[in-house]
DNA sequence: AAGTAGCGCAACCGCTTCCAC
DNA sequence: AGTGGAAGCGGTTGCGCTACT
């Protein structure tokens, strides 16, 4: 027997938050923090459960959150770690620094999934399905194997490269100069895609002043990894004992504009990015939940290695991704 | 102008994972 | 090592808005 629902309880609100909800919740985090989700209903005096509280505080009201169009660059990102992670949303979201794991789910499934659908029917091959059970020949299986393996390997050597290149100290200038040209959060036009967008004005005045006052430390938009988690949104407000995370943040940021510099050069050494992917791509994908071992053992890898403080001490990790390895998974 | 269908997004549900005891 | 509770995560739902007839 599971646990029964924590919103069982009688007296439990649900639906669309009101903006004096939010002036409560928001007032409280700013109070206390995030985390200890628990604890937030009753000292509030809000008629939520605390996931309700949590996921409303993750998705919408806190600092740093990105609304309204996603950028090329988001899309293409969303769609290749969608191809490389599956559906691991909050993974992909740690990525996408400004964009919540919901919000990406939502743009896959209602923007995302469709035109690559369109792209599926028009082209040929049928390549690169969001959906693995849709069956293609084993011959094209064959075919686009090693095509795919090849490319994804080139993929992860220029990720690779493009890391350590940016976070080598010899090369400083490597983020400055990505930062100043065409970083993706650069793309965010003026309210277009603010840092913080609330429903209701007070709110939003409120929590500027919040985050002028409180968050200076750690600028709201910065960090993926760490505004993604609440444990760590509590280490940045809690003064963060430990310095970690400031460093995880610029970390976090860095390999977001690394990221951003891969996809610039796999745009223009694979001019063909947009048309449909090989059915291989999909494998990552956890279908059926299936525990796959390239996914979980080598992509939890590849997250280590990413997110691994210095470059040089993790860098190998994928050169123990071999071809053949993941050869024996197909 | 009214009705309807489709779309987008916020929020919920339930399962899994993590962690303290 | 086992257990229970809290947090995290992904899938799904439902409502409001918009476009179309």
């Amino acid at each position: 027997m599971g646990r029964p629902p924590c919103c069982d309880k009688v007296g439990i609100k649900k639906g669309p938050w009101t903006p004096e909800e939010d002036i409560l919740l928001v007032s409280y985090i700013q109070e206390h923090g995030p985390g200890n989700w628990r604890a937030v209903p009753t000292n509030t005096g809000l008629l939520r459960c605390s996931k309700s509280c949590r996921l409303r505080w993750t998705n919408y009201l806190r600092p740093g959150i990105k609304r309204g169009n996603f950028t090329e660059h988001e899309e293409k990102m969303i769609i290749h770690l969608q191809a490389l992670l599956g559906n691991r949303w909050a993974a992909i979201a740690s990525y996408l620094p400004q964009r919540t794991d919901n919000d990406i789910k939502n743009y896959w499934n209602t923007h995302l999934k469709k035109k690559l659908n369109k792209l599926q029917t028009g082209s040929s091959g049928g390549l690169y399905r969001d959906d693995f059970s849709a069956s293609s020949s084993t011959s094209q299986q064959a075919i686009s194997r090693g095509q795919w393996e090849r490319k994804l390997q080139t993929d992860i050597h220029m990720a690779k490269q493009a890391l350590s290149e940016a976070l080598s100290p010899e090369k400083p200038s490597c983020l400055s100069e990505l930062k100043s040209s065409k970083g993706y959060l650069s793309h965010a036009k003026p309210g277009q895609a603010s840092s913080y967008i609330s429903s209701t004005e007070n709110i939003s005045k409120m929590l500027k002043g919040w985050m002028r006052n409180s968050l200076k430390p750690a600028a709201p938009a910065e960090s993926a990894a760490t505004q993604n988690s609440p444990n760590n949104m509590a280490g940045a407000d809690s003064a963060s004992s430990e310095g970690a995370p400031g460093k995880a943040n610029r970390i976090s940021n860095e390999l977001t504009e690394t990221f951003e510099s891969f996809f610039e050069s796999f745009d223009s050494s694979n001019s063909d990015f947009s048309q449909p992917m090989s059915p291989e791509a999909s494998f990552f994908q956890d279908e059926d939940k299936k525990p796959s071992p390239i996914s979980q053992g080598q992509l939890s890898m590849l997250e280590k290695w990413l997110f691994d403080d210095g470059s040089s001490q993790g860098k190998d990790y994928l050169s123990d991704i071999t071809l053949d390895e993941n050869a024996n998974f197909l």
